[in-house]
DNA sequence: GAACAGATGTTTACATTGTTAACATTGGCG
DNA sequence: CGCCAATGTTAACAATGTAAACATCTGTTC
């Protein structure tokens, strides 16, 4: 399996090649001008040789979706400390969350964006996002049952889920803003570039009704008082 | 200009067929798959006319997303009617702008997506979306002023316009999930299924620190007392 | 109303792409 | 050793984005 004593007919690793090349041209040029032969020209193989790995472009766009979905699991998980506090680990998922796409753009709008419409025709995709999803909810669930919360973490997941994923959204693709002067520039910039330099104080805020609805009234079901 | 009195040779329309026919196909088959020449086939002229009106396949999506801009800022400013309170505006801002995006996620990809990664290309389009965001910023900053909050628009606009964005985003592109079974389905379907159809309640939870922040300490400056 | 200019549409052309089919080489397993 | 599945190659095709040169229309100006 060494790389050198392979003959020079089979490549040894082609489709991780392909995957990082991928990854390297969507980031530098977007995904309209990604071309699987130039991914083969740079590999070094000839032009239908990718078909061997991925059956068309799309199965590589999943593939590489996929792959961020486990990614951006492990990365949430990991941000999570067992000597944190149940909240403390609330936020530093969030935070690893927003850190993750930051960090893999390319990876997260894959993931997110509207280029693979429907999951559906890919299996592992699907399931992938689902698992990396119950990260959000394991420990929102912690959560509201710690603090007798009267919604369900399906419901307040959802929301919570958004502006995380509006965060990360927004300082993806907006990212040329992020270096803007914030007291020159035009304000959807300056907010943009706040968001940016304090992703922590963002997502403090994002978070708030963790606080606020303690004891409260519950949101989802209309008028039933808490115990 | 009636459409009857034209020859056959000119089309009398063709930058707006373009656009629309170019919004179906991308909806219904995504924007990898979008050809310039099928929409020309569509409006009956030959393959090369499109760009007569859009020098290329790019400038074409960047029209799309300015007049999305457009229409985003049109509906978000008719959301907010005169007889409502300050706070009512807020909220209507922030249901009609999820409205707009859920009836017209074509658009809003193309707004919000990668697909257009750099604006500095189009000014108009970096204009529409410049417009386009001081909507929001126009109303966050009297809430902001009538409730003495020691925070700045710009900086809490980032957060809000971030789960607004988010919110809407995740319902746009998860939108095969909207119509999941909420009992049955896996947690991330329902929680999507749940905001779907709950958008006001989901409003409700992102804009609760409106209310919560009301009168505590800044959270963006650190330790300074309200007046 | 005739002539002109600019806008709009057409035809032709070309390099590039996604994808299929048929064929070649390899490495591993019996 | 011999075979098979995996992997890579070549050849081929229809479609695409886009440029260049040319045609036709519309509206304006004398």
């Amino acid at each position: 399996m060494s790389s050198e004593t392979h003959s020079h007919y089979h490549h040894g690793d082609l489709a991780e090649t392909l995957m990082e090349a991928a990854l390297r041209h969507i980031a530098a040029e977007g995904t309209e001008s990604l071309s699987l032969r130039a991914l083969a020209r740079e590999a070094g193989v000839s032009a239908t040789a990718p078909y061997r790995h991925f059956p068309s472009k799309q199965c590589l766009f999943a593939a590489l979706a996929t792959r961020g979905f486990r990614e951006l699991e492990r990365a949430t998980r990991a941000g999570m400390h067992p000597e944190m506090t149940l909240e403390g680990r609330f936020r530093a998922m969030g935070r690893a969350y927003v850190d993750y796409a930051v960090n893999n753009p390319t990876s997260y709008n894959l993931m997110f964006g509207s280029m693979l419409a429907d999951f559906s025709d890919y299996p592992e995709l699907e399931r992938a996002g689902a698992d990396c999803y119950s990260v959000v909810l394991e420990v929102l669930e912690e959560l509201i049952e710690a603090r007798e919360m009267d919604m369900t973490a399906v419901q307040l997941g959802g929301v919570i889920w958004a502006g995380v994923h509006g965060l990360a959204s927004l300082l993806i693709n907006k990212t040329a803003v992020t270096d803007a002067d914030e007291n020159q520039s035009s304000l959807h910039r300056r907010s943009l570039a706040y968001v940016a330099r304090n992703p922590d104080k963002a997502l403090e805020i994002l978070f708030e009704h963790s606080h606020s609805l303690h004891g409260r009234r519950g949101i989802a079901e209309p008028s039933r008082s808490r115990g």
